[in-house]
DNA sequence: TTTTCCCGCCAAAAA
DNA sequence: TTTTTGGCGGGAAAA
């Protein structure tokens, strides 16, 4: 998924290259995903260096507006990607902060009144944990799910509680995460419906007649579920066999993948300053800065899916020579280990890029 | 047509 | 007061 995003990226903005100096470049939606902006700030940020971010620096070099940045930022605190120090400062944990936060969510989750179970046979049983007993039945998902809406603190605190005291209504992009994701861990590894989990999270004890307002919040919902889906948390799916989009618990299964702690895959690591209705022309693209060290840059990169020319660095030969052994080592194990990825987008991932490798090892080697 | 979700207004909160 | 934060919903792209 991060490839296949990253690549899209390259591909147009290679092409918006081409094109922004002398024509009207239409509006694509894609390039300014939520989902392709967090890939992309995993891309920057993303490296063992990394301790503290600067929010403006980051919109910055991410080429993007600073609202957009809050989107995300939200999101990543919720799953502990991030942790804010001050004002626009953040302290970045990266994937590795992930594991705790989903710990402490998975507690919180069970912690609840009612949770999902699986028995040995298959067959799914609603508990009630506060009286022990248990009921098997042929729940459908909806109702599964709308019972553990009523049982659960989730659809307590959805009309009430304000984590950060404020008092803003509504509930926070950060909460709304959290609650989705505790949600989704309660799932047991089952398909969430959106219009479910919007039923949960959104609906207010308070207001019944919030329709309107939850149609909006509904739209937070696809800002997170982008952002999970970025980090790879989720997947997205269709409910049963209806259109309906839903979501699938993924966990940290995207970390079993070979992330780059480079930037890869790319020249530009900003999203495309193209806004709606509005053409390349009138834009203050953050590609008309691109100075002529930054070309060099991209050119050397363009080809390159591992971030870096190896003929250009110090002692490139022995190291060219090194990286060829090594590569093909890995090009060896790739071969005959194929991790089991359930899903088939990541086994795809894997499959490209083993593909990669290998032309790149391919044209290296060629090289005198 | 409906679904998806980017965009930016503007008000609350913080400095 | 100014600046930062982020809720919110319009409306356009995508399906």
């Amino acid at each position: 998924m991060k490839y296949q995003i990253q690549n899209q990226m390259n591909e147009s903005s290679t092409e918006e290259k081409k094109d922004c100096s002398n024509e009207e470049q239409s509006y694509n939606r894609k390039q300014k995903s939520l989902g392709l902006l967090c890939s992309n700030f995993f891309n920057l940020y993303d490296d063992d260096d990394v301790e503290f971010l600067n929010l403006n620096d980051a919109a910055n070099r991410l080429g993007v507006e600073r609202r957009r940045m809050y989107d995300v930022v939200n999101v990543f605190e919720a799953i502990g990607v991030l942790v804010k120090k001050g004002k626009a400062q953040y302290y970045w944990k990266g994937l590795g902060g992930i594991a705790n936060a989903l710990k402490e969510m998975k507690e919180e989750a069970l912690n609840d009144s009612f949770n999902i179970s699986c028995d040995d046979d298959g067959t799914e049983t609603l508990v009630d944990q506060q009286t022990g007993s248990s009921s098997q039945e042929n729940l459908n998902a909806n109702s599964r799910v709308e019972a553990l809406a009523a049982g659960s603190s989730l659809a307590k605190c959805s009309s009430s509680s304000s984590k950060n005291g404020g008092t803003r209504t509504g509930k926070s992009l950060r909460q709304l995460t959290e609650e989705f994701v505790k949600l989704l861990l309660s799932s047991d590894g089952k398909v969430v419906a959106l219009d479910q989990a919007a039923k949960i999270l959104l609906t207010d004890a308070n207001n019944s007649s919030e329709t309107r307002c939850n149609d909006s919040k509904v739209r937070r919902l696809y800002d997170i579920a982008n952002v999970l889906s970025s980090v790879g948390l989720i997947e997205k799916t269709h409910y049963l066999n209806s259109g309906r989009p839903a979501f699938k618990w993924l966990g940290r299964q995207k970390e079993t993948l070979p992330v780059s702690k480079k930037r890869i895959f790319g020249t530009d690591l900003t999203n495309m300053s193209i806004k709606r209705n509005k053409t390349v022309s009138s834009m203050n693209l953050n590609l008309n800065s691109h100075n002529q060290e930054q070309d060099r840059y991209d050119l050397a990169h363009r080809h390159n899916p591992f971030g870096f020319d190896p003929t250009k660095l110090p002692n490139a030969d022995a190291i060219v020579k090194k990286t060829v052994t090594r590569s093909q080592a890995m090009l060896n194990l790739a071969s005959t280990h194929i991790p089991p990825y359930r899903n088939q987008g990541l086994q795809g991932l894997f499959a490209h890029y083993t593909e990669a490798w290998g032309t790149w090892y391919d044209e290296i080697g060629k090289k005198p």
